[in-house]
DNA sequence: CGGATTATTGAGCGTGCTCAACCTGGGTGG
DNA sequence: CCACCCAGGTTGAGCACGCTCAATAATCCG
């Protein structure tokens, strides 16, 4: 099942995912558990890409997403090769996705936060083609494909948002090629951070200040720049006065300061 | 409408298209015409994504397709910030999808050829985020998204070939992510150049002698290169014997070899 | 506390960019 | 028909951005 090379290997206790429709929770892992509270009563309503959808939607919606997961940070909510199970909807924590092609090269192809859906790469595939890495704990929501694909031909409206949130990736890897195929170092990682700050500020968080969940070498991977660049870069950034750094912490102090890299020359 | 600066504008003529529920022929520009045929005899339905589905299902199919359009070389299919109105199969030409960012910087985020699916980064979406420039004279076959989505509503195959596509598009973008991210020039163009031996080979042409429909300035601008780079390293390929490169036309040598370049250090 | 992982900083090098000159083919107009 | 022009393409010289290699520091976790 698994034909490329990786050591990231699903744990065998979240094997229960893969058959969905079995619902019933005894002796199940605590990872993996029934949904009781209901989407209308879901504290995450507001980033759910289901927030806006009618009360009677909602409840179709709701008959889909019947199983929550916990994924550990370092675990792998899924691996490149799994066959195609689920969408999912992150409502807590922070994951990255890779890719690693035939010469063994990985290389991180996004990171998903709060309200993100993953998993879109393969509706419609067989298998994944990426593999999702949780960086922090992280909560999501499941639903299998095998309920979506007859619901969003029920629901126009879920259907419309299926639709978009592909769209949405689309556009996110189109940002994607612009930063690594046409800008300087220092303006990747100007765009890269304010891109984050933008998404933080969109989530009802602090636009300035953040936690990065993510390591140096996986910017790196992401921005096609090396973990010493990427320092420098931030120790650059710093001494311009234009944002503060130690370790994962990070505030920006200049944002306008920040989009002038990305004009500059 | 357009918010984005481009110089690329739809000619008048083509603004029918908008309104594609309209379908009397009379008055209207030979650039865009009524499908007479039919899917059941159309000569590309081998390499149609349609030309898998069922005979009763490929009726349904061309109620939706029932416009051809030819956009002749230099003149845009679509351009970013476009109202969504369809989706577009290729069957004759060759396209190339380009982004402009903020800044004003063009890159080409993608080619197109025979078989492939253009418009898809908005089924979902208000309005196309990238322009889509013939590079060589085309036949589309146009599907109105106001008829897609109820037809893949009611016909589970399309629904399924739909999204398919979309995975497509996305597994594409990651390739692209990997050559821009983690790969050398050198490595870039070879990828570039075997992918598109790949592609051909696909749709019954020659692996080995293509013509290249794109000048080098949008291969330097697919590829992160400048275009004095590009042409270095073809004349560098042709040097080492890989292959035979003048002006569009190019045959590829050795491919063995250049699959060597990708592993190289 | 020790080892491993992550991060910072420096010195030197090389790939790919910049700038510039020149060549080629296709289209246009006198 | 040739002269001309111009976009597209090739090639060279020199430089700089970002990588490689290396040493050190800080942090996490068992």
């Amino acid at each position: 099942m698994m034909t490329w090379v990786t050591e990231i290997r699903r744990p065998d206790r979240y094997d229960g995912e893969m058959r969905p429709r079995i619902a019933e929770d005894k002796g199940r892992a605590p990872s993996v558990r029934k949904f009781e509270a209901g989407c209308a009563a879901c504290e995450a309503r507001r980033i759910c890409p289901a927030g806006g959808l009618a009360p009677a939607e909602v409840a179709k919606f709701q008959d889909i997403v019947y199983l929550r997961r916990t994924v550990k940070r370092g675990e792998p909510l899924f691996v490149a090769g799994d066959a195609c199970s689920a969408l999912y909807v992150l409502w807590r924590g922070f994951l990255k996705t890779t890719v690693v092609d035939s010469e063994g090269h990985e290389q991180v192809t996004g990171f998903y936060m709060a309200g993100d859906v993953l998993g879109i790469d393969c509706v419609g595939g067989a298998s994944h083609s990426d593999t999702a890495l949780a960086l922090a704990d992280c909560d999501v929501c499941v639903m299998p494909y095998s309920l979506i694909e007859p619901l969003a031909r029920a629901v126009p409206a879920l259907q419309h948002r299926l639709h978009a949130a592909m769209s949405d990736e689309i556009v996110h890897s189109q940002r994607a090629m612009m930063r690594l195929g046409s800008m300087r170092a220092d303006q990747r990682l100007a765009s890269f951070l304010l891109g984050l700050s933008r998404r933080s500020l969109r989530r009802g968080l602090s636009g300035h200040e953040m936690q990065l969940p993510m390591t140096r070498i996986d910017i790196g991977s992401y921005l096609g720049l090396t973990i010493e660049t990427v320092s420098r870069l931030l120790s650059l950034f710093q001494r311009q006065g234009l944002l503060d750094v130690n370790h994962r912490h990070i505030r920006l102090l200049d944002i306008g300061g920040l989009e002038g890299i990305l004009q500059k020359k």
